[in-house]
DNA sequence: CTGAAAGCGCTTACAG
DNA sequence: CTGAAAGCGCTTACAG
């Protein structure tokens, strides 16, 4: 049983295909059809269920009404969130959203922003990782939207919706140093990107302009993509072998882990030690004590988002490029 | 700067677009091309960076090399996980995957199909609801591979891979009832699925089998999509009027707001007060004391679904239908 | 008020 | 060993 096509509709209609096309685009009235055939046309239509083929109506046009999405890792909370949210947006505006997860894989992320461009999305969401500035740079050639989020890439000229990263960090290790922690660990990764840099160079000066030591013991940096059980050994050799009395973890993964740790070696949080961790989870709000985070707000960040991408899918012009910054907030539980 | 077509390299190397139309898909020898035309071909693509039009390919051809998954939400973990382990094994067969969440509106999963189907995705993956019967039936109809997970719809005859819901959930009353448990509660939700149902009858049956009374007192079943906080309110309800000693969650998410209520009211889960969770979530086991759980195997559920995918592409004929049950697991903590 | 025709970028049956 | 041409299902400039 082969799909119904817009001749078929023009065929039954006894009408051309011009006319059928020009009343389901809503031209109908433009192109001054009368009353009559559009009724008899839109009644076929309905009767016979016809949809039209997006495909072809893409290589006709160029366009696709699809916006392709690019983060780290779908199944990571933060992501699989935001996702939600400018999915639900989007949908709203008459877009769809392609995920796909890059990994911090920068050939896989390539790949994906080819496979996207040779399916003519609409328009770019990307948590960039460095190395796909050029592929970047491309897009934005070829006059299309792109909006990077949660990390910018510093080197290209384009829209950006994040946190301050930098100062949510150095608010946390504030808060620290004022209850008197003297030996404050950082839990990161050792991935290049800006944003997990923005959090160490928080963590650095906020301990330098209180005039403490900057420790390079105390500053844990996690492979990547290793699996967890390698993560929960380094964290635990860190807290073994260190003196330490707060620790900031950078990512909510990692302060999984850390967690972890804490329950298998029986350490308690609590006066003597004390946890931040970035980006909420919902372990942390449950977790006995509660864990204070470093919040990132997910729905303004969405909402933002998606508006620059409108704004730019509707005008012809090009903007300017906007960097959004939407301060995180620290959320101090028990 | 428009993109390079088919034709432009054809024109560079001198040759007509059937022959690079043949290299690039591979039939170069199939189609006895010579060597020196081969190589001087690929060169072009090489050094032009030449990328075939996917959407072109796809209105010739009928299919896309992309997979549609639909499931209830993406931002549940569970969903989450499954994506993305789908989405990897599907990436290293060449096929890509869109997703989207229906948040359990038949009307918004009806318009999903029908998004996907008029982009010519060239299989399914649905964790559906039920409504869908006929749409699915559709899909069938056009013998586009479709395979249901998570829950199935007994009404149509497709394939379905899932895990054992009934005798996971039976499974878990029974271990309550051998630890003299005398009034055990279900948390469940309203949404009239499959696996939730099998949940429920698991939970009565071992009630039954075991000569305990089934209270309707201690069955609360929570609205689908209600704000957490009525939830919260009402699971607090049930634990501050009835007697219970044991409770079921038969969803992750609404486990998560059960134990926020304890949290809140300060019960502590002991010998006095068990708790078993569906769906594993990085919280349980977090938890103190460990949450016992329903681990459903995601890794090979989707290998499932993806060697069905793949079989159903591969072979031109129509398979039987496969209905491939995985055990879940039931996971005791402390 | 409506239609014939070109063209988007591919694939493939057919011809030589 | 290689190419001219039809056709996938649309949209739209042009003509009447």
């Amino acid at each position: 049983m082969k799909a119904l096509s817009i001749k078929d509709i023009a065929l039954k209609a006894n009408v051309s295909i011009t006319t059928v096309s020009f009343i389901i685009n809503g031209k109908a009235k433009e192109k001054s059809i009368s009353e009559a055939v559009i009724e008899k046309v839109e009644k076929i239509i309905v009767e016979s269920g016809y949809k039209p083929n997006q495909i072809a109506r893409s290589l006709r046009t160029g366009n696709s009404n699809i916006i392709g999405l690019i983060v780290e890792d779908i199944s990571n909370s933060f992501f699989a969130k935001v996702a939600r949210l400018i999915e639900d947006k989007a949908y709203k505006h008459g877009y769809k959203i392609i995920y796909s997860s890059t990994e911090n894989d920068v050939e896989k992320a390539k790949e994906l922003i080819n496979m996207f461009k040779s399916r003519k999305v609409d328009a770019y969401i990307i948590s960039p990782i460095k190395g796909l500035e050029k592929d970047i740079q491309v897009l934005l050639n070829d006059n299309k939207p792109v909006i990077l989020f949660d990390r910018n890439l510093p080197d290209v000229d384009t829209n950006y919706v994040g946190s301050n990263h930098f100062s949510a960090s150095y608010q946390s290790i504030k808060t620290f140093i004022e209850e008197g922690k003297k030996n404050i660990a950082l839990v990161t990764t050792d991935i290049d990107v800006q944003q997990i840099n923005e959090r160490f160079e928080g963590y650095r000066n906020a301990l330098l302009d209180h005039k403490m030591p900057y420790k390079e013991a105390l500053v844990l940096k996690i492979h990547f993509n290793q699996d967890e059980a390698a993560t929960i050994k380094q964290i635990k050799h860190l807290f073994d072998t260190e003196e330490i009395d707060a620790v900031l973890f950078a990512t909510n993964y990692l302060a999984i882990s850390g967690l972890k740790v804490l329950k298998i070696t029986n350490k308690k949080i609590g006066p003597e030690f004390s946890v931040i961790a970035y980006d909420d989870h919902e372990a942390f709000e449950l977790h006995t004590p509660g864990i204070s985070t470093v919040q990132q707000p997910l729905e303004e960040i969405a909402e933002t988002v998606i508006k620059l991408i409108l704004s730019q899918l509707t005008t012809k012009t090009k903007l300017p490029s906007q960097q959004v910054i939407i301060p995180a907030k620290l959320i101090l539980r028990d």
